[in-house]
DNA sequence: TTGAAAGCGCTAACAG
DNA sequence: CTGTTAGCGCTTTCAA
């Protein structure tokens, strides 16, 4: 391994010289810099960040922290972080949690353990919270991410679900639908809260109570719930149309429907939360309310840099991002829906 | 910060008893053992990776590097080696290189610079040669990942890009279509050429010549070549179908069809390398030469920790995954397509 | 403008 | 079974 002693013997100076050439501290005269600078080039040398975060007590490094590497809302969200990161001069690498607060738990040991600079963080859930407790105590600065998380208090940037919700929700009602079905996330995660009682409204201005039986929670992610899916399709007064929280549900939702011959939309309509950005973009298919997802990692990231130069405001900074809905052809009018399923 | 001296002191033992607790080396008396761990537990100790890695030359920590992180090939991939990692003990932190050398650059730095154990590297082409020579200079294992680098040498594990691309054309062939155009990804990039030569063996066994004029090369990611397509679209003897070198570009191409007005498949048939996912999943439409992204990851991973281990046979490996034709409704016979272009 | 000494948090080697 | 010493590669302080 090339330590700064050996571009400092090569280039007849000492370690500090050299290691004032390259964090451009201190005076140099240009005759040594020069000559250093030749030597580090010529023998390629990379400062170990292990030896100087020890002394620093800095990496330059970021960590973000997601919840589903194969959602497409959140890699997006990655390119808008990263991008956001390199701009500002840091390094980033990536963490997935797949939703599950064990797998989350070791990366946030990972993180404590390598003293990144901060977190952008994509929260499991509720759960979550001793993870971001502990970032709190050893001031790792971090910025929550999408979810919020009760009992902490912190940068925050999430999209607004409850608005997203009720878009859609409208959406159905004006479409004539009053059986609406909810295939929900965990109760245990604030955006399933949030759009669950964005229905809930939808459907109070519509007039139309909520049914417990419509409403069928699980988690965000690999939905094959085909019992739930069962009693929500087969009770005696049947949905005309089914709300899925997020994208991953969406399809899983759609893929059981298949699976029991019904079409979308002919049989039953479908809509919902975030969009498929690669499915959408060469088959405009399904109704969707779409986030920013993109903004959602820059505008994170340039919170957390800002956190952590100083440049942020003392109290902490809550953003919401507005949800857009995106009229596509999941979901159509009771009349276009040819054969009602309650007949 | 709390460290292992701050552990000691609470527990009445020497900094050097602590370090044993927490790696189980060398002897220590149940006594000592649990009192030690009780305070760790305590205080929530967590040891200072950058301090110990200084020691040990060892991080237990490994990097993903892929080229594309929107692209569900490689997050399923990444899926799969994060699993492999965990199994067997290890961290995993993600990089993207978005197919751009200099981002690639950057994260070959930040490798070399935290010292990771080792590299699971897609490269972002033939240029990617030098940062895999850093990697290999330094000692760090690393093994390739769906692209070779011509001039080095090293544990490989990639797709059989020709059999994927032949077997598309193949399909092509018997459906009637001899016009086929290739839109493919740069000629620096491995795979590229290869599916170049499937295309070509191709259209050989069917008779049929190669056309340079069909022939469009750009990158992987994307892809929005109205000009180019424009011109495969409008010589006098007018391609029946597009061979896409990859999902994205699929998008791409279907995208810009679809703004010409051209309808898949009943104007022109689009096939391409690579599944997309999400969006096959719910709706089975591109038909693709699938490849088995999450074991290129796991596999890959257990090469890459075999290799570290110093359990893997001494030659470098080569592991090549086959592809898989998943035949669906993009691309269909000359006769099916109600209005052939070239009308 | 340059360098010597000390120490960041940890562990290997050895001594007790 | 436990502790002391030294040093991993780097930078801060302060003296030259």
């Amino acid at each position: 391994m090339i330590t700064i002693y050996d571009i400092a013997k090569k280039a007849n100076v000492s370690a500090m010289t050299v290691s004032k050439v390259i964090n451009q501290t201190g005076r140099i005269s240009t005759a040594t810099r020069e000559r250093v600078q030749q030597v580090i080039d010529e023998l390629g040398y990379i400062p170990n960040s292990n030896a100087r975060s020890l002394v620093l007590q800095r990496t330059q490094m970021l960590s973000l922290l997601i919840t589903d590497i194969t959602n497409p809302f959140y890699t997006t969200l990655a390119r808008g972080a990263e991008d956001a990161a390199n701009a500002r001069g840091y390094r980033l690498l990536f963490g997935n949690s797949d939703e599950d607060y064990n797998k989350e738990k070791n990366y946030v040991e990972t993180i404590l353990s390598t003293r990144v600079d901060g977190v952008l963080f994509a929260p499991a859930g509720d759960r979550s919270l001793d993870h971001l407790q502990q970032l709190h105590e050893r001031n790792i600065p971090f910025v929550i991410l999408d979810r919020t998380v009760p009992g902490i208090t912190s940068d925050v940037i999430a999209g607004d679900s409850r608005q997203g919700a009720l878009l859609l929700i409208r959406y159905l009602t004006e479409l004539g639908h009053r059986r609406i079905a909810l295939v929900n996330g965990s109760s245990e995660v604030s955006t399933a809260r949030l759009r669950e009682e964005g229905y809930a409204e939808g459907l109070r201005e519509a007039g139309v109570k909520v049914d417990p039986k419509l409403v069928l929670r699980t988690g965000y992610r690999d939905f094959s719930d085909e019992a739930g899916m069962e009693q929500l399709l087969t009770q005696p007064d049947k949905p005309t149309a089914i709300f899925a929280a997020n994208n991953m549900l969406a399809i899983g939702v759609i893929r059981l429907l298949r699976k029991r011959g019904l079409r979308v939309p002919e049989d039953i309509s479908v809509v919902c939360f975030d969009d498929l950005d690669l499915a959408s973009a060469f088959d405009p298919f399904l109704t969707v309310a779409a986030q920013p997802a993109y903004d959602f990692g820059a505008k994170g990231m340039h919170m957390l840099i800002d956190r952590i130069e100083g440049t942020a405001p003392t109290d902490p900074q809550m953003v919401i991002l507005p949800s857009e809905l995106r009229i596509r052809a999941s979901a159509t009018t009771l009349i276009g829906q040819s054969k009602p399923l309650g007949s």
